[in-house]
DNA sequence: GTAATTGCCGTACCTATGTACGGAGTCAAG
DNA sequence: CTTGACTCCGTACATAGGTACGGCAATTAC
């Protein structure tokens, strides 16, 4: 079910879908738009005398851009607050990319020593002689 | 309240704790030590007639165990794994030690990914010449 | 015109790793 | 003997990001 409609420049044209379209398009799931419109993340159409909501193709935009940012690390708290900084001034959104991209940072490091001790391990292990005595349990082991 | 007893050798001593001590110790709550309990992990010794619980040395030994190995990313369902292979053949554990650093160098390239995607977002930031409209959000819309 | 999809809505459930709470029992100190 | 601290136990709550279900309404397909 499709529904269009001019907007007054009678030139633009603002396609409405139903939900699982929405969701269609999207590659998502319908009850996470019903998700996001929980959170506040979308508004949702109001709903009509009769038949179903409709939604515009602003609201698939908003949730592309949601993925997007959720690709790039960002909670939907995150987000909620990158889409309200919508018109505001570069510095604070650039604020919030730079903190993630610390947050990144540190985590990378985190997982370096982690590989380390992981290798460190293993390396116990190829060299171990008794086949029933596992020197990665004992040394994990106080 | 310290309990002690002697082992059949009439030389190793096994001091035995109330729960709080315990989670003292070790630097973790109570709580923590009951929910391991609840997940299997340690054992729940047994009640005493009269009085409260106490907790051998060896369920300290083990809950620092466990608190090492989450340190090295496992997860605790991957833990009471580790703990069930204590006098298993070295190559189910070595196993599992290849199977997370695999998933630590996925999850590095992942985090590498993000980190440049980030600063090209930045970068796109710091050349921008209008105070009031700003790239980041832009190029994360559609 | 009837059957099969969808939509709508509230609510419950999921994973993972704990934390918190309430009430009753127990223990140690003053 | 009373007070305060601790234990025990079951259950609920927390986070993050959804997913699933049940019952009824509306729409679409044939």
């Amino acid at each position: 079910m499709l529904v269009y409609y001019l907007r007054s420049s009678n030139k633009v044209l603002q396609m409405t879908i139903t939900i699982s379209k929405v969701a269609k398009v999207l590659g998502i799931n319908v009850e996470t738009v019903r998700f996001y419109e929980r959170r506040g993340l979308i508004t949702q159409p109001s709903k009509p005398e009769v038949g179903y909501r409709h939604y515009p193709s602003d609201t698939v935009n908003r949730i592309r851009f949601i993925k997007r940012s959720q690709e790039l690390g960002f909670t939907l708290d995150e987000i909620a607050n990158l889409l309200s900084l919508n018109d505001r001034p570069c510095s604070q959104v650039q604020e919030l990319a730079e903190h993630k991209l610390s947050a990144v940072k540190e985590k990378m490091v985190d997982l370096q020593r982690l590989e380390k001790a992981l290798n460190g391990l293993l390396v116990q292990c190829s060299n171990n002689e008794d086949e029933n005595h596992c020197p990665i349990i004992e040394s994990l082991q106080p």
